[in-house]
DNA sequence: GACTATACGGAGCGCTGTTCCGTTTGGCAA
DNA sequence: TTGCCAAACGGAACAGCGCTCCGTATAGTC
């Protein structure tokens, strides 16, 4: 291996630098006000830079969205082994865990269409959720079966996914609540309950 | 109130009523083969008419989805007071109700994802399903919860949005079962269980 | 056969994402 | 300081989409 990151030849110059910053902060200002799905030029217009720098910076438009929501989706992460210490039980910390997902979703515009839209280059975005979150919601769930509380027929992958799912247009609709089916879900995980 | 359908001045032209049927059965293949999100010019020139012609028979595309879609929408509607009829119990009928509903959807590549896309006009098919499955849904819900079987917290609405996004790009993905997800959504729904 | 409401075809508009290439500029070496 | 060139930039241009508009063709009637 060749030591870890930078420095192949030469450093990244000072206006490449900047820009990938003022894009980033560009993107994340328009996610906002319109959503994930908001046109690239939008973007490059509000960043005042042409449509050449923000495809050189980001190939594709999930390496903005990853790029935006990166820290995020790590202290999404981080938070897993923290709740199932913290809870009364392995069951109770994948169901607080979940919720803290599906906010994160819902109040992201469109991120969870985006994310499922695979067909359009989004894998790179799918992958980075898959890869960074499924690993921590198949620690919650082995732990929860482990103790006896789930039913052990479902995977972490599939869980996830269909959580995700019931997160799509969530903001687009008063009368869904997407916590809601997710906790009927969760529920539904329950190997035995008395009231 | 002025009669019931046609002949108000003079009836609709041979060769209109003839395109109207080449589009349906145009559209109904081109959805079997492209997905219903395929181009409409995909299915003008499978059809061997202009796009003048498709957009004057239905002016959105959300006119041409539930024109396709119509008697099977019809089916499912009618399959829910049978079901409850035969069933050993109101939630067996539920569950059974909604995964017919979600078989459905998930042949229909895209239909589910289409479906929420309210914001492009989907307006029309969204409320032509909510009006003819949402009464159906919430006929089940009811007689389940007068049994005593299930919680009274949650609406057909909710409930059958929550499964039609649990359905979305379900063709898509082998890892994924959206049948095994309802199922779970569905147990929840329960208020008590023994195993 | 003539006339007209009805229906048709497809060019064209506006909006996307993405590429390509001529122009500008930061950073280093002389 | 100056000169150089790889690196970075900007935006015109292309392709693909939904949808509209209007000149043309024709079914049905008199």
């Amino acid at each position: 291996m060749d030591t870890s990151e930078k420095q192949p030849v030469r450093a990244k110059r000072a206006d490449a630098r900047r820009n990938e910053k003022t894009l980033l902060d560009a993107a994340a200002a328009t996610f906002v006000a319109s959503g994930v799905d908001a046109p690239v030029r939008e973007i490059a217009a509000k960043a005042g830079v042409g449509m050449g720098t923000i495809y050189r910076h980001f190939p594709t438009r999930a390496d903005i969205i990853v790029a935006v929501y990166r820290h995020q989706v790590d202290a999404c992460a981080d938070a897993g082994p923290a709740l199932l210490a913290d809870s009364t039980s392995p069951h109770t910390a994948l169901a607080r865990w979940l919720d803290m997902f599906v906010d994160f979703l819902v109040t992201k515009h469109g991120l969870a269409a985006a994310l499922r839209n695979d067909q359009t280059g989004f894998e790179t975005l799918h992958a980075y959720f898959v890869e960074r979150l499924v690993p921590v919601c198949a620690e919650l769930l082995d732990a929860a079966i482990a103790a006896g509380e789930i039913r052990a027929d479902i995977g972490a992958y599939e869980l996830m996914r269909g959580i995700g799912n019931l997160c799509i247009f969530a903001d687009q609709d008063p009368h869904y609540d997407a916590r809601r089916l997710t906790g009927l879900l969760v529920t539904g995980l329950l190997l035995a309950r008395t009231a």
